[in-house]
DNA sequence: CGCAGTCTGTTGATACATCAACTTAATGGT
DNA sequence: ACCATTAAGTTGATGTATCAACAGACTGCG
């Protein structure tokens, strides 16, 4: 019954269409450097990260989900595809006949740790050089800002 | 011949962690939000909006892919996918024997027009609700710096 | 004119995302 | 011990993204 949408102001709208723009480009430019660098995809890039830097190289199937923030099933079919190429392998869980342990195997631990400086590097390029060192400190506040508040809303 | 990568500075991945979890939180909810309230995706509003916003409801198929900054084929496939569902329908192009104009169609008008206001809502609600009117500005200035450093860099 | 090169848009292949339905193993209450 | 419930992952279907190869219409220069 909102016969009214409160449409956004002006600057208001200017200021989420910049933001969407660069986010879209920035996220863009950046996958397609993963991919062509290190022919890793920037999910492979994510779970081959966050498996060896916090898990060591070796962690639970849903804790690896939960770590990045993905569905089960979107890292069920992620870590088959990944299996297939190599880059990871899957264990039996003793203490649990339905689990699972996401291995990383020499490959992907290669693939990773040759991917990682040229990642960074073009993080710096495109996006840390772009900014002083307030303005960066000042999207991380705003960033985490915006987090909070969603993480306090509903769904 | 890096052997010692620039690793980011603490500070620096905090920054860029902060950025890219809230970034994809966001647009995750969002995209979820758009296809529970109005049965259409990301790409669809994206396509609909630009298409009814700045070309009255008829663009040129490049004019179109342009816009919204997508190749032609990803663009291609979208058309082909709406067309299907008749959100927006191809015509011949008079002037040139190969081109086309997109079109919305009156069910793909009606779609947008019901699925606008409650998108707005939510952009409100997670995003511009969550930041001081100071804030919002900050975030639209650095967002445009980023844009503007990228748009001069190669590749 | 004639034809090489370019422009507009399509198509097919492959990878990825999302949802719902499913399988099998663990668990907890009676 | 039994059975209902829940937890851990898988699977299949559908939609979306990207790349490369393609077909046909335009253009301009010899």
């Amino acid at each position: 019954m909102d016969l009214q949408p409160r449409w956004l102001e002006p600057e208001e709208k200017a200021a989420w269409d910049s933001f969407i723009r660069m986010q879209e480009t920035l996220i863009g430019r950046l996958s397609r450097h993963i991919q062509t660098d290190s022919g890793l995809s920037a999910s492979d890039y994510l779970v081959l990260v966050s498996l060896t830097e916090r898990g060591g190289g070796r962690m639970r199937f849903q804790d690896l989900a939960n770590l990045v923030e993905w569905e089960k099933s979107r890292m069920s079919h992620q870590v088959t595809r990944m299996t297939k190429r190599g880059l990871v392998a899957k264990e039996e869980c003793p203490d649990d006949g339905r689990g699972a342990f996401i291995v990383a195997t020499p490959d992907g631990c290669r693939a990773i740790e040759d991917a990682a400086p040229l990642h960074v590097e073009h993080v710096r390029r495109l996006f840390i050089d772009a900014l002083t060192p307030n303005q960066l400190t000042n999207l991380a506040r705003i960033s985490r800002r915006v987090l909070t508040h969603m993480e306090n809303l509903p769904d």
